[in-house]
DNA sequence: TTGTAGGCGTTATCAC
DNA sequence: GTGATAACGCCTACAA
């Protein structure tokens, strides 16, 4: 019933040759050590045999498993499919294959894949998780397992890493708002415990201060979340608070449906009554009523740029450890317009 | 710099037992065979050094890697996401791990990735892909390896698999509508080459002929994809023919918001002017203006299921081979109004 | 240029 | 119950 898999030893017979003539010549490393026409031989044997070299046996032998772990927080949000995409796409193309491990930001989740994946000899991890432990970290270096993280950075940037500008994002974000009129601009921060949350409100208050306005704290409120309830209970807090506050800049897309969702509840329109950005501009967020304006995030690339850092670890390059920050895009849409003079500002 | 990999021979040593023994000992199959006592000594010993089994050599031993192969259109397309996590908790829970491939719908990289999943070794193959040839599955099946198919089923039934109810969805999806007072109603079906879309255009017929309505050809157009433009240009087709329809039901999710789309671009309102049904409930279809009314397709457990079965033939179950539906459920929003009495139809 | 031999870490199959 | 031995399929010094 099940077919004999075919060996490197059948090869090597049906070309009338050794064993290891036939790994030399098949291996394209190796292959200018054996004369061209017996490589030739072992070459066409090989193809009339249905030759695969059995990837595990080589993995036995020379340590290296072409497999890499990947550790994101959830598959299921929108953000991540086209980073794993990116991830799969490039590694794909260098031969190697993903592992991807789904923490639920569950710390000892975390720990558990981390582990998993190590036992299972990956030959580098990225980690696109928030809260993988600095210990963890530091014997996966003295172990010698090539990490690169995404969308997150290690403190004294000695870990390769790639990630969006999420501070620029914010400030164009923040600057298309001050070029619309608006004075009086609200931020629904994401959670700051998180890099990407802690760097976008910093991005805010850089932008705020530059155009000279006033970073009024009634105007500044934190999600405990990226999340829609939460972006719904942020809004309605900022809306009790009436601030006169005439436009908002979400700590993401989600927050911002979130804020939609709340300004539909008090009978408020967007963009007349509140303009609103977002941040990530995930799919179908242009499908919204509005349309809503958000900061572009080259999600595939961050995916593409993770494997390529992380190839190049593992092929040993050992050169200093890069830390690169993708540009953000702004995308104007239907749910940010101008300041209306005289505006008194929501309630 | 590199830390030194405990093996099972330094296991042994230290537990003074011989490497066989350790083995057994460390294995929950043989651990039986093995005296209590020093079953213990091993034990602790592997505790002590941290040791953790060599995946690689024991896959080149037992010809096991612990490894299935799925096989996607697009990660990027919300429906996968969630189906696939589904996949990777089940398979997770039992030690192994999934390699995806996105085939883009093609079916020349669909054999690639079919053959280097192979090459790898899978222990099994979740296939959800439209086009794979029938003699790339009649070779697994040949060389004994598993294969589960989701989402599309063998013509013959010959091989496992999952899939939502698409027939009884669409019925579901008519059935509604009718209720609703709705008589004339078109069909935006997906292409009919795709047991989806195929299998829900017969739902949609059965449905009509039920009901007692007339399946006018007028009402009914087939996309070229499942996409948004499609839906755009297959409702503005629908349109042209001024055929009085009040309602449509869509092949998906995607052909109805392009349908939403050609409505505004017609100034038609809807549910006012014409209800839509779509199908999928994709993730934030309920943020839409007006929100969706949809089939609801049990994404996640469709990954389980399959996983589950997949499973089930790895571990050598040779029993009939099992062909699972999963129920779709009706969603409604606000996309589907009542029929108005004496309505004219979509002009 | 090609063959020889040994081993990567584990487990299956024998003996004892 | 435990130890010895031999693979699994491949790669790579080293020798010829």
């Amino acid at each position: 019933m099940t077919d004999p898999p075919v060996t490197l030893r059948d090869v090597a017979a049906r070309a009338g040759v050794h064993p290891a003539t036939a790994s030399r010549a098949l291996n394209p490393e190796t292959r200018l050590l054996v004369r061209e026409d017996t490589a030739l031989r072992v070459l066409e044997a090989a193809e009339h045999l249905g030759y695969h070299p059995n990837p595990v046996a080589r993995s036995l032998r020379t340590r290296r498993s072409h497999t890499v772990g990947v550790l994101i927080p959830d598959l299921t949000n929108p953000l991540f499919p086209p980073i794993v995409r990116g991830l799969e796409d490039r590694l794909a193309a260098a031969g190697y294959v993903a592992l991807i491990g789904n923490t639920d930001g569950d710390g000892e989740r975390e720990r558990l894949l981390f582990e998993q994946m190590r036992a299972r000899h990956v030959d580098g991890m990225v980690l696109a998780t928030a809260h993988l432990s600095d210990p963890l970290l530091a014997e996966a270096a003295r172990a010698g397992l090539p990490v690169v993280l995404m969308n997150r950075m290690a403190q004294d940037h000695s870990l390769p890493s790639v990630s969006v500008d999420n501070e620029r994002g914010m400030r164009m974000a923040v600057t298309h708002l001050v070029a619309e009129g608006h004075q009086r601009i609200a931020h629904i921060a994401g959670p700051q415990e998180l890099s990407t949350g802690l760097n976008r409100y910093r991005g805010f208050m850089a932008a705020i201060e530059a155009h000279g306005l006033v970073a009024d704290p009634d105007l500044i409120i934190a999600a405990k979340a990226f999340s829609i309830e939460e972006g719904l209970r942020c809004t309605r807090a900022l809306l009790e608070r009436r601030s006169g506050c005439t436009a908002v800049a979400a700590g993401n897309d989600m927050l911002a449906v979130g804020c939609f969702a709340a300004l539909d509840e008090a009978g408020l329109d967007c963009p007349a009554d509140l303009s609103v950005v977002g941040f990530n501009d995930m799919p179908f967020i242009d499908r919204l009523r509005p349309p809503l304006t958000t900061i572009r995030f080259p999600h595939y690339q961050v995916g593409t740029e993770a494997a390529q850092l992380l190839l190049e670890r593992i092929a040993g390059q050992d050169g200093p450890v890069k830390v690169l920050y993708l540009a953000p895009e702004l995308v104007v849409r239907g749910s940010t317009a101008p300041c209306r003079p005289g505006e008194p500002g929501l309630a």
